[in-house]
RNA sequence: GGGCGGAUAGCUCAGUUGGGGGAGCGUCGGCCUUACAAGCCGAAGGUCACAGGUUCAAGCCCUGUUCCGCCCA
């Protein structure tokens, strides 16, 4: 044990330390022959293109426990990570690239782009990878996926064609979200809904037979696609006009007035333009009428032909246009503030363009039935429950799923169109000719695949399907997935879907849905505002641990985290406090050697009873709080134990024992302190592992390393309940002593002398062998101990579950008012207490309806209570008298 | 418009079948006590948002109101 123990623990040369000899030992592998049970987790693949923020962060962290956790406790685990190929995000990224040389993806070339972007990916696509194992995680990187991997390519491709092949995907015309500046469609949920202030326009249309009707719409540059004005059928104010034409300006094109029940009479006018183009609800309706479909903006987000005069305009800078022309001519007769939301594309906020687009889609309904059922039957759990509620929402409202995507960074649909006779072929491999007509004249779709649908594959894509392999075998269903709420949609109610459908289970056992990270305002992080906390700049500020700790302290279940830097401070604090102990405790064992027995109970000290059974409670708790995914619970019953029982009580308490005690003694208190230590230790491994890692190695132990030790476990046998309470006892008459120090302001320099008085010799001869700690931690010089014997008049007193305590005043403080005052603070909270339970006691119904043990508690706390008032009283009028005669 | 969550100490938040409201940080007082001043000892501080209801008993269960946040349309 000759190692440096630094006064001050340095976390930034430990961690990278032993994550390398965790790797190097290959801990962190499934096994795929081994007797153990297994344990699974994917992970949420990471954006390639992203690196580490909070929601990473904390995500991690919750899954790093859990692995850890699980694997101390003799599981076989499997934490499977890669990423996410970001098909529009990573197109995006590559593209600013291009732009900085002057180039487009155009001029490059759809192959020349791709090859681009690979190249992107294998230069900077590892970033988050090497962040994820700064924070220490433990996932089994020899098999890091990537959904563009070749493997994952193929699952992709078998699962299309096979859902097309149960017609479950299909191609059509429909409106979608269609992003201007990405330039491809988008899915429903990719769309981002933020009220914004717009204005509500009144446009005067001319009726084909004289006079007019006023539409409203946010929209004003879409009225060049308008194909007819629809009004509801019972509103009176239009009856006549219905089968009428109006002639819509601009373009003077003659459209019909329609009767819909879609419409709203008392919205606005009750009149409303149909633009089939470029509004879902309207598309809906044209759809119903038959009406004619014009577009008037394109995919760039510019006027088309169909627009007139304002064609090639930007369809902002002809709102504004047009606008102005219809002042100017009369059209517009009223303008309006008007709040409503508005979707915007979730990777680059534009505004989106609701869009007639041939699309592929998935057909979601039959999809998501059995999804719902697992749920239902508890085959898959969520957690926190209340998300559950959420999930059955939307799948019970699903709508079909937009897949298709108009770039080029992704997986190509598998679907070749046949030049000669418009046959769709879609198939696994390539097509040589068309099935139908011979012909060799195919063109691929080159349309690529949402994101999405390739994560939906992940938890068994990533272990090999379509083959049957053993790590499906093993580890389908996998036992928990650790996310957001944020993708419960997007990802969790797709996996549930594919994985029913392709393996026939459930792809989770359970689904543990965690927080969003916040600032200290309740605000989502995000670059734009500024407001981010770098979850890297955190770990170097205090260490990967207490950043680590802090997030488990936080992650609350259903509950927002507001990350204050604060409380990480205060975790870096408390590695430290770790630290020091440990270092106390190594300057204590230098001369320990391991006698190779069990720890026999029966010979320890009262303090070491005492804190065995504090342990025993520690392990309990957390072990129960992990098993239940309470974070926070388990960091808490931690930190408490650490701090106030180890540290604060038993290293105190153990001093005068490691530094004065005889040789049996002092060896008895090591072994209790190393075995104490070695658990501890354990416990706080998966919050925090490589301060608990370095410690662990320098301390006495088994074992090459602590991630390999097994986790403890409850030891009833070790405990001795007696011993515990005697102690407790003990600690009160310490703290008693301690309060009035404080409260009578005796510097901890003077000495004081105390009587403890007992009703009996049997309580007086339990005390006796525990003066020693009173003396140490109360930093008293002479203790007494008298039974049922006369009270010292001019002492202070604090009573201790049967022990008065007395700390005679004379010669240390001379002013009885002080004492007087604290009697009397003390008196008042015990009256307080006192009373309800009288009001208790005294109410029939409470001593006829509560259960029995409640009753008897009450009779208790009277009793108790009387006493002590009885006694403070007493006191006080001896002080009362003091006072008076000084 | 529909749904969900929150309101508890100065601040940030715990509080698991209803039975004397806790923690961290901050504040105040006292300490360089040979592991740790990133520390030790002591203390103060709360009509549990508001109004009703159920109950012997409500921070917790029910109803309504106000304010804040989120999701969906």
């Amino acid at each position: 044990m000759a190692e440096q123990w630094e006064k001050v623990y340095d976390p930034t040369r430990v961690e990278e330390k032993w994550y390398s000899y965790w790797l190097a030992k290959g801990y962190f592998r499934a096994e795929l022959n081994s007797p153990k049970e297994p344990f699974s987790i994917v992970i949420p693949p990471p954006n390639v293109t992203g690196s580490l923020h909070m929601g990473h962060a904390l995500n991690n962290t919750l899954q790093d426990i859990l692995v850890r956790f699980k694997r101390m406790k003799g599981y076989n685990c499997l934490w499977m990570p890669g990423t996410d190929h970001a098909g529009i995000a990573t197109q995006n990224v590559v593209e600013r690239e291009l732009a900085k040389e002057g180039l487009d993806r155009h001029q490059l070339g759809r192959e020349e782009f791709i090859r681009r972007v690979w190249e992107w990916k294998e230069k900077y696509g590892g970033v988050i990878i090497n962040q994820l194992k700064k924070l220490g995680s433990s996932c089994d990187w020899s098999r890091e996926r990537f959904t563009m991997d070749e493997g994952l390519s193929r699952a992709v491709r078998e699962v299309f064609v096979h859902l097309y092949e149960d017609g479950l995907i299909y191609r059509g015309d429909y409106i979608i979200n269609w992003c201007p500046r990405c330039h491809t469609a988008l899915s429903d949920l990719e769309v981002d809904h933020q009220e914004v202030l717009t204005h509500l326009y009144h446009l005067r249309y001319p009726t084909e037979k004289g006079g007019h009707i006023v539409v409203v719409t946010t929209r004003p540059e879409t009225m060049m696609g308008d194909t007819a004005v629809a009004v509801n059928p019972q509103d009176k104010r239009y009856k006549d006009l219905i089968g009428a034409y109006v002639i819509l300006p601009v373009v003077a094109r003659r459209i019909p007035v329609i009767a819909d029940d879609y419409v709203d009479p008392a919205f606005g006018s009750g009149a409303l333009k149909i633009t089939p183009a470029h509004d879902p609800s309207d598309f809906e309706i044209g759809q119903r009428h038959k009406l004619d479909v014009v577009r008037v903006i394109d995919g760039e987000g510019r006027m088309t032909g169909e627009a007139g005069p304002y064609e090639g305009m930007d369809r902002f800078e002809c709102r504004e246009r047009i606008v102005e022309d219809f002042q100017r001519d009369g059209t517009l007769l009223k303008t309006e503030e008007y709040h409503h939301s508005v979707g915007h594309c979730y990777r680059c906020k534009t505004m989106v363009e609701p869009f007639l687009s041939k699309q592929w889609f998935v057909r979601t309904k039959p999809l998501a039935e059995p999804a719902i059922k697992a749920v239902e039957q508890g085959r898959t759990r969520i957690i926190p429950s209340t998300w559950e509620r959420t999930y059955f929402d939307w799948m019970h409202n699903i709508r079909d799923w937009c897949i298709s995507r108009q770039i080029w960074w992704g997986h190509r649909i598998p679907a070749w169109y046949c030049e000669a006779c418009g046959e769709v072929i879609v198939a696994r491999e390539e097509p040589k000719r068309c099935s139908h007509c011979n012909s060799e004249q195919l063109r691929q779709e080159t349309d690529v695949l949402d994101t999405w649908f390739s994560s939906a594959l992940w938890p068994f894509s990533t272990m090999g399907w379509p083959d049957d392999t053993e790590e499906l075998k093993l580890f389908y269903p996998t036992s928990v997935l650790v996310t957001g709420f944020d993708i419960l949609f997007f990802w969790v109610a797709r996996m549930m879907m594919m994985g029913i459908k392709f393996m026939g289970d459930v792809p989770f056992r359970d689904v543990y849905i965690h927080a969003l990270v916040r600032d200290m305002e309740g605000q989502k992080m995000s670059k734009t505002k500024g407001n981010v906390i770098d979850p890297l700049v955190m770990i170097e500020k205090y260490g990967t641990d207490a950043f680590r700790f802090s997030l488990a302290a936080f992650a609350a279940q259903g509950r927002d985290i507001r990350l204050s830097e604060d409380r990480i401070e205060g975790y870096r604090n408390f590695a430290n406090k770790i630290w020091n102990a440990a270092r106390f405790s190594a300057m204590n064992l230098q001369d320990y050697r391991d006698d190779g027995k069990n720890l026999d109970v029966s010979l320890c000290s009262a303090p070491d009873k005492w804190i065995l059974g504090r342990l025993n409670r520690a392990i309990a708790e957390t072990t129960r709080a992990l098993d239940e995914y309470r974070y926070n619970e388990g960091a808490q019953v931690i930190y408490h134990f650490v701090w106030h029982e180890l540290c604060d009580w038993y290293l105190e308490l153990i001093k005068a024992s490691l530094y004065h005690s005889d040789t049996s003694q002092r060896t008895i208190t090591q072994k209790t302190l190393v075995y104490v230590l070695d658990k501890t230790l354990k416990l706080l491994h998966p919050f925090m592992p490589f301060i608990t890692e370095e410690i662990w190695q320098r301390l006495p132990h088994d074992g090459e390393s602590i991630m390999k030790a097994d986790y403890p476990q409850t030891r009833p046998e070790l405990v001795d309940v007696k011993a515990v309470q005697e102690m407790e006892r003990i600690m009160e008459v310490i703290t008693g002593v301690r309060n009035i120090r404080g409260e009578m302001g005796i510097p901890p320099l003077t000495q004081i002398n105390i009587i403890l008085i007992v009703e009996d010799a049997k309580t007086a001869a339990a005390i006796k062998d525990y003066l020693g700690f009173v003396k140490d931690l109360a930093r008293v010089k002479e203790a007494q101990i008298a039974v049922q014997g006369e009270r010292p008049r001019a002492a202070a007193t604090a009573l201790a579950n049967g022990v008065e305590v007395f700390v005679p005043l004379e010669g240390v403080i001379e002013d009885p008012q002080r004492e007087q005052q604290r009697l009397t603070k003390e008196l008042t909270k015990l009256l307080a207490d006192l009373e309800l339970t009288q009001r208790k006691l005294a109410n029939e119904a409470f001593l006829q309806k509560a259960p029995p043990d409640k009753v008897q508690k009450e009779r208790e706390k009277l009793l108790e209570f009387s006493t002590l008032k009885e006694k403070l009283e007493q006191r006080l009028a001896i002080f009362r008298e003091l006072v008076k005669g000084s």
